[in-house]
DNA sequence: TCTAGGGACGTACCCAAGTACGGAGTCAAG
DNA sequence: CTTGACTCCGTACTTGGGTACGTCCCTAGA
């Protein structure tokens, strides 16, 4: 593995050569040594760097978690790093709940719409119009 | 129920007096009858359709899909409404799916993370560092 | 030495669903 | 008749995660 430019390190994490320099922008990642103002070379270290970006996103971490998840790889930050997993893993937890319930709704409103007993107009749209809080 | 200001219906809904004007740019909720340049005053069904946005919305239905269930209030959309309703709930069900399976992933990695046997980093941070992905 | 293909950098733009702001007009009460 | 609250209208800004563009610069190959 050798140094690489900014187009082959984004090809080999398989993002843009703009996201990498965004990430400079948000001092995620660090720009490269440039020898007299020439052409920078990423190290490998680099692409690893870039590709636990990546990986923390798809977990859905922000990228202001992962600016704290990277403070803390420093072999002492552990129990943060913990706090903060646990943190993401209940608002995860969250949101599988809301749309669980959301989930509910939406198929009553669905199975409503098929069962139609000789309303003048569509159940979904007669429900979304008109319901409890405004009735109760 | 007598007409409103936008003040009065932005209130009764709960929503910002500016979002009410929003509605009207997205052509949601019809700008209301204003006499010789004066102050305009909201019929009640305004109210109305002012909460079917919202409630449509605390389903998970976008503004473009709430325009569209709009267009079908008519009495003879209501297939077509079920169609929308089904394709969100299908939507839905894909997000419930996907964080469910993040779930899983971030409850290894944090318990992983309390289990320490005397790695010398964090094992968190240790994950997503180098995945499988980087070495399969 | 020329040239093509990157790379460096700054700025502007994209999406959604609003929010904020400033100036002018209007309306009702005191 | 003035004050103060509210409305109207246009424009710009926000968040998050980038994308796109334009201009100059550098570097390797022919």
């Amino acid at each position: 593995m050798q140094p690489m430019t900014i187009g082959q390190l984004a090809a080999a994490a398989g993002v843009n050569v703009e996201t990498v320099r965004y990430y400079h922008r948000r001092a995620l990642l660090a720009a490269p040594e440039r020898p007299s103002g020439g052409i920078g070379r990423y190290p490998p270290h680099a692409l690893t760097r870039l590709r636990f970006i990546k990986r923390s996103q798809s977990l859905g971490f922000s990228l202001d978690d992962v600016q704290a998840l990277l403070s803390l790889d420093d072999g002492q930050g552990c129990s943060a790093a913990r706090t903060l997993g646990e943190h993401k893993l209940g608002e995860v937890r969250q949101r599988i709940q809301t749309l669980q319930a959301l989930e509910v709704a939406l198929q009553q409103l669905v199975s409503r719409c098929s069962s139609k007993k000789r309303k003048l107009s569509c159940p979904l749209i007669e429900a979304l119009m008109q319901s409890e809080d405004q009735r109760g």
